[in-house]
DNA sequence: GCTTATTCTCTACAACTATAGAAAATAAAC
DNA sequence: GTTTATTTTCTATAGTTGTAGAGAATAAGC
């Protein structure tokens, strides 16, 4: 299960000397050390040379991990998502309609300053994807599994009697999935400290916005 | 009005030798040329060779202009909030309430191939501003500016009998900002080409859920 | 302690960048 | 045409960056 970085573990008649570092593990210090370094100084700041010291290490350490900048970066960014994803899978587990989605959303939001970190982080990710293919995939990903879960809620949402309104679905949740965008821009720009931008009240607000008033 | 770029135009006893550029003019030239490079070959793409020869000069030539590439970029990112915001006074002219709002936010919106460039162009902006606390501040300017707008519009609204929902108006204006926020994000990742977001759709559908149906 | 494979450090290097500034080209005024 | 100031080109430079790779350091098994 270690061996999985380099080729180079190869069948040795008696003695197998078994390598120290875990290298998935590795990596993922490396991602943090990343998310450090550009969370603190940009992506301009992010050298491979800040990035290993900011990991504990030396200029070249990082290669036997991520044989290119690009590689390392790209696995940073993924791992962005994938962290957010199974906060979400935790905090949404067994809800479902606008308790779901009020969860969903309170996760995505930049609250606090843990996620206001984040979206530090993924706005350069954004600003690579507009020139990278690549990268871009990796967020379209991301945004259609999310506009998935937001259109399941909504659904069942409705059918709890929750949601009312004449505005179809997919249309609402594509403004609620841009606001959530929009809000990690506004977090991330803001001076350092500041982390009460409102955006749950905001939240809030737009739910009340789905539920008419129908019967009074 | 021409000589404002260098400090030389000295007095010169009878003979006055006149600039043959306007400054002003030339720089808006090669702000576009950035825009063009920007939006072509992203953020990384755009360095000063390729910025001066876009613009159809050679190396050197920018300094006079711009003393440093930090000024050109940030003029540059400084006249993509201005030509957006020039436009959005025409269109609003003479609008009040609802459709005075729905007229600014079509045209904030990425609706076609001109402002899904300027998407591609403002998340660069973005970018930098997250580490550049006077780029920051340009935004949030306009961001402020943008907010109230909004506010006065919905106020406007509320008293023509447009808007009557119980939330209250800066959640709205919140909400509304972040959408046309994320509305670029999700126009710029998008593959060269596509030009339909539903955005249109989206803000139809939100104006909507701010008018309650109250008496039917 | 010795061997061995892994891990890390450190130096080197080639490419690229912003910027400076000398020199050439240019256009107006005479 | 000559002069003069402006404009532009072009070369040079100092600094930075990603990457490569030799060698030192390290830790496990004997």
């Amino acid at each position: 299960m270690a061996h999985k970085g380099l080729g180079k573990n190869i069948f040795r008649g008696a003695v197998a000397v078994p390598k120290i570092v875990d290298h998935d593990e590795r990596r993922l210090e490396l991602v943090d050390a990343t998310w450090r370094i550009i969370a603190r100084n940009g992506l301009e700041g992010a050298t491979m040379r800040e990035i290993a010291m900011e990991a504990g290490f030396a200029n070249g350490a990082l290669k036997p991990y991520f044989p290119t900048k690009d590689t390392l970066l790209e696995f940073a960014f993924s791992h962005v998502f994938n962290r957010t994803n199974q906060r979400i899978a935790e905090v949404t587990a067994g809800q479902t309609g606008l308790a779901a989605l009020r969860a969903f959303c309170l996760e995505v939001l930049p609250l606090d300053e843990e996620r206001i970190n984040e979206a530090r982080i993924v706005i350069p990710f954004w600003q690579k994807a507009v020139n990278d293919p690549q990268k871009a995939v990796i967020h379209q990903q991301s945004m259609d599994e999310w506009l998935t879960a937001i259109r399941r809620c909504l659904k069942e949402a409705r059918d709890a009697g929750d949601v009312n309104t004449g505005v179809d679905d997919r249309a609402l949740a594509g403004q609620l999935l841009n606001m959530l965008l929009g809000a990690q821009i506004e977090a991330a720009l803001a001076p350092a400290g500041r982390t009460d931008f409102g955006h749950d009240r905001q939240l809030e607000g737009y739910l009340a916005l789905l539920t008419q008033p129908s019967a009074r």
